[in-house]
DNA sequence: CAAATTAGACAGACCAGTCTACCTAGAGAA
DNA sequence: TTCTCTAGGTAGACTGGTCTGTCTAATTTG
């Protein structure tokens, strides 16, 4: 109860929005898990969008953190990208594990502009750090690499999650390699 | 009219559920696109989900006969499997794309077993003509170099609608080629 | 006291699915 | 041909439930 009720909710949100879908979460089972009044989102938040949109926007930020950690951490730019299939490994090993959260969210606001821009936003920062790293590797074509790489990073998510298996995303860290050695 | 109901149900269904997400559309917007009575959908179909199961199943059906058709027209597996990806971009460039039907699907089935399977089959399926043509181009270990070229195909579709752009496809064009290339 | 937060009732919209009462097309009999 | 019966299609009201978002009145907190 000591946390403000806007950093409970987005919380609450961010986990149930990731566990079950955005659109299969009521807004009673949100303040519920927050443990705060249905008032305070409302105090808070216009409505059950922007919620999500905050919710989002946190969990995109949590995740560049943790890529951005992990490039810096270490010095080879072919590494740090094998690294970035490790850790959607970990996502994927995750239990409840539903495939990429912004995937999901993309086929739950159709109608929503602002959220698919959220979504769109996050895969242009995941796009940026895997260009960052193929230019540092020396490819010829940084972007195209990095287009590819994210093509089998949201592929390999997706698949995992359909097959309740960390096989394709060991094989897209494979594939990556090979795209890698290939792109100078 | 001419054509029975439950042919024009599966049909608007397909429509809708593709254009829309199968959350997003009610039972009256399906019978009233069908041109029949609500009735009558419940003279043919149990439930909503079992509506969507077979305008899915119709729908994968159909992706696999046009993937089928292109697989035998080229005698090269190589060119076949370039193809699927020239497929993909067709699929992509239709008004009102949205991703992967199958994937969206799976978002919006999360608590549907038979819909959930209904996708891994799809998956499986478009798999097994990925590793049919690996194995015949040669290569090494066709199952994985199948894993791979799903996750491309996947995640390119993904990212194309989340872009509103073909690149992605284009892209992982070219690294399905880099990738048959090295996996002799 | 004043401002914020609470629980929960409530409104209005939409949903899947059921029910009823009417209608229509076509087969069979005469 | 004409009549009748039947099987299934029709429109749409209706039920019971869920949803987002609002309102109120009581309570807490500074």
């Amino acid at each position: 109860m000591s946390s403000p009720a806007s950093q409970r909710l987005t919380e609450a949100a961010s986990r149930l929005f990731q566990a079950k879908g955005l659109s299969s979460v009521g807004i009673n089972e949100v303040v519920r898990e927050a443990g705060v009044a249905k008032m305070s989102l409302y105090n808070n938040f216009p409505s059950k969008s922007d919620l999500a949109k905050a919710a989002y926007a946190q969990l995109s930020k949590e995740r560049q953190q943790a890529i951005e950690a992990l490039v810096k951490k270490v010095a080879d730019p072919e590494t740090a990208i094998l690294e970035m299939f490790d850790l959607a490994c970990r996502l994927a090993a995750r239990p409840g594990f539903r495939g990429c959260a912004f995937i999901d969210l993309a086929a739950h606001s159709a109608q929503d502009v602002g959220l698919r821009n959220l979504v769109r936003d996050h895969k242009r920062a995941i796009h940026r750090h895997f260009e960052e790293s193929a230019r540092r590797h020396g490819a010829a074509r940084p972007r195209q690499l990095a287009t590819q790489l994210l093509a089998l990073w949201d592929g390999a998510l997706t698949d995992a999650a359909i097959e309740g298996s960390l096989e394709p995303i060991h094989a897209a860290r494979e594939a990556a390699h090979v795209l890698l050695a290939a792109s100078k």
